[in-house]
DNA sequence: CTAGGTGCAAACTCTTTGCAGCTGA
DNA sequence: TCAGCTGCAAAGAGTTTGCACCTAG
């Protein structure tokens, strides 16, 4: 999966997005990200490749690369909103409480399971979110 | 489950939570609600009970509340808090995307998948958020 | 009596928006 | 060219906090 920064350029420009300057400096923000940055970062990492780029206009891309399904929007501990490419497989989150580190991981079952207890209330999934608050499990000490 | 609001004021006590007038409102607010209200609905429905409680207090209240286990802090939709009474059994939520309405749900076996997954990963869940957003099924038309 | 709660209003954080100028296709 | 994007600064929405007073236990 994980595409490059020119695949996701040229799906956007086929959806009719506009690909600007600042839009590519926070595409490739995000392409280089192993974390999951909140805008405030995104802005600083985008600014050390596009100086002039401004807050505003880092919520105005993030919020239309949303829109087409370009990232992921998440907000673990509702401190504000932290973003990630959506150019890979489906998967949910674990985060670890102590260094607030995230993982991801993926269950067909869990996913199943979901669809079929939605089934069984009348409804069909949109979307979803699972996030794991965990800890580190003690080891024999 | 469900305790009524003598009860849960009993265990406040004995965490030693002080339990004013103010959070006694508050609490039958909550323990009267049927859905997940927001601050601002908890607000002016405790003001029917109390006409002098104030926003400030009910976020304390909330706040304390949520520290020792007394309610549950959830974000639906990113527009802000929402919260419920923790006196049931634990359950996960499934949004209607159409009309807001939150419905309940628990799956044993997707807290044991979890829990599974999260051992593998070494670690151990201390809590978890499970939101499905889904719309109701189109019946056959 | 007094540690902790309350009301009020100001402050804060995150996000959105109006506007005039800029720019990608 | 010109619809759509951008920077700036101001405005919003939700939440937190300082302070003087009040009150549960």
């Amino acid at each position: 999966m994980s595409r490059d920064v020119a695949e996701i350029e040229a799906e956007l420009r086929a959806k009719g997005v506009q690909v600007t300057r600042q839009r590519l400096a926070i595409l490739n923000v995000l392409r280089a990200a192993t974390d999951h940055p909140r805008v405030d970062d995104i802005l600083s990492r985008a600014r050390q490749d596009d100086e002039s780029i401004s807050q505003a206009t880092v919520y105005r891309t993030l919020g239309a690369l949303e829109k087409v399904g370009a990232v992921l929007k998440n907000d673990f501990d509702g401190t504000g909103a932290r973003y990630e490419l959506a150019d890979r497989a489906h998967h949910d989150h674990l985060i670890d409480l102590d260094t607030g580190e995230v993982i991801e991981f993926h269950s067909e079952r869990i996913e199943e399971l979901q669809a079929q207890i939605a089934r069984e209330l009348g409804y069909e999934i949109e979307w979803h979110r699972l996030e794991l608050y965990a800890r580190r499990s003690r080891q024999k000490p």
